[in-house]
DNA sequence: CGAACGACCTGCAGGC
DNA sequence: TGCCTGCAGGTCGTTC
């Protein structure tokens, strides 16, 4: 479910009702998250105003005058706003209650999420490393080919490195490579600046058309329980393996690189 | 240093 | 029906 556009989906659903708004009360359910959940976060997060909320990279930032709230959410996890109290269910591990009886409700299976706070996100350790977003500027296929010089690793590693760009995952590189005409195994500094430039250019395309169709979830934001549906008619390669290319018809070829199922077209992708 | 890989955890589908 | 295996949107930390 979390893939950028998801995430970004899920910041334009909460925003309008959490924003402005004062946390009244914390309840944390299972602090067993990728990170145990700090046990003052419902102190220091209690009656503070949310005076923004943004993204960088997977992580959402609940940002209030003392600090910040960070929460990913890993594999499974998701957000809901509650209108009203809702019993909660098993994966249900966080609620964040605000003054206007909103609840913010944190939901994950896996429990590969986290929910931290810092004081500054500036410095925090898992902020910092990251590298550019695709919507930023300085993200093309120049600052692409620059970073893959002498880099042996395989062009959709590289792109889903977080130290080189953010919030691309298993399904939108394997998309954005199709897209572009890349081979996924291929070494990233093997990959011409033309290449690249295409490649940029198809990473920040499938990532806007995605979020676009995340807006279809947003629509269901607050009653839904559904999961969003909205990628599944879009993919040309993903979980496509052994299926006809929809371009060429060639069958769709499955590799593990970097132990993540890649599927990509041999003719097409070459 | 870069690159490979294990680890975290639950749920689900498929094979027997 | 039940058990076992493998796989799933992420990414940090360890090891080679």
């Amino acid at each position: 479910m979390p893939e950028l556009p998801e995430v970004e989906t899920t910041l334009r659903g909460i925003e309008p009702y959490i924003i402005g708004n004062t946390v009244q009360a914390v309840v944390i359910r299972h602090y067993g998250l990728r990170w145990p959940i700090p046990h003052d976060l419902p102190e220091k997060l209690q009656g503070q105003v949310i005076q923004q909320v943004k993204r960088r990279a997977k992580y959402l930032l609940l940002e209030t005058q003392t600090g910040s709230a960070i929460l990913h959410l890993g594999m499974s996890g998701r957000l809901q706003v509650l209108n009203q109290a809702r019993s909660a269910q098993k994966h249900d591990h966080v609620d964040i209650q605000f003054a206007n009886q909103i609840i913010l409700r944190f939901t994950d299976p896996r429990r590969f999420g986290a929910l931290l706070w810092t004081e500054n996100t500036a410095t925090h350790p898992l902020l910092q490393q990251l590298g550019v977003e695709p919507f930023d500027p300085t993200f093309s296929g120049k600052y692409l080919w620059l970073r893959a010089q002498n880099k042996k690793i395989s062009i959709k590693s590289f792109i889903m490195d977080n130290k080189i760009v953010v919030g691309v995952g298993n399904i939108y590189a394997a998309e954005s490579l199709f897209l572009a005409g890349i081979t996924p195994m291929v070494p990233a500094q093997s990959i011409s600046l033309d290449q690249f430039q295409q490649l940029a250019k198809s990473i920040k395309l499938i990532l806007r058309q995605a979020i676009k169709q995340g807006g279809t979830t947003l629509k269901d934001f607050m009653n839904s329980e559904g999961k969003p549906g909205y990628f599944s008619q879009s993919l040309k390669v993903y979980g496509r393996a052994g299926l006809p290319c929809f371009q060429c018809g060639t069958l769709l070829t499955l590799v593990r690189i970097g132990q993540r199922s890649t599927v990509f077209c041999q003719r097409c992708q070459s």
